[in-house]
DNA sequence: TAAATATATGAACACTTGTTCAAATGTTTT
DNA sequence: AAAACATTTGAACAAGTGTTCATATATTTA
């Protein structure tokens, strides 16, 4: 038997590709962007409805979709004064859902 | 119509299950735990080990495989003077693929 | 065009976090 | 029992991060 120096894939994916993965989940793993996510799955809201249902700052909120658009998470439109943000693609339900399975059990 | 003020999911899960997830994914949102994760697929590895795979210091690593442990991600056993590490399930495993699955594309 | 409304932005600050370094713990070998 | 090996642990420091506060931008309304 040979040591397990080589294993099936530990050379599948390059250090970059991980490092991106890293960043990834770090945009998912703080709670303020964990609820607002979690507040536009299914529909959209504009930034100072999120304000209010979180209990946070106008300027918090901002900051935080600001990073969830940088990333692609979020997209949003103009409509009149507001700007109404909604989840950019499913994918971004899948992952939360999975998270979530992963702690109810 | 009335204004979108009771979405579907909007209350199905309460504030400390959302921080909770949060949690979660900040474990995965660093890249040496990701990549001592991804070296976990499919083999178990001593610390030493890992140290030398991802050009680390034994004490950087161990400090990470402390945090991963007390999350319940991975799992470990003596072995001689050596301990052996090894991914706890393969929800992890789901979790790293699903991410990679929205980067890939 | 001035006021009001809605949001974004930048600087500052407190807080968190990952690595390093030195030392401690635990196991095996001689 | 001492030496060597493998890993953990704790303190310290630098770097990163989220919120607040004040201000700027943009759109609508009077």
């Amino acid at each position: 038997m040979s040591e397990n120096q080589s294993a099936p894939n530990a050379n599948d994916i390059d250090e970059d590709t991980l490092f991106d993965l890293a960043e990834l989940f770090k945009i998912f793993g703080d709670s303020t962007r964990i609820k607002i996510l979690y507040a536009l799955l299914g529909c959209e809201r504009a930034v100072g409805d999120l304000a209010e249902r979180l209990t946070m700052t106008q300027s918090a909120i901002s900051h935080q979709l600001r990073v969830l658009k940088a990333n692609g998470l979020v997209r949003f439109r103009r409509e009149g004064k507001s700007l109404i943000y909604a989840l950019s693609d499913d994918h971004v339900t899948k992952i939360l859902n999975m998270g979530l399975e992963h702690i109810q059990e």
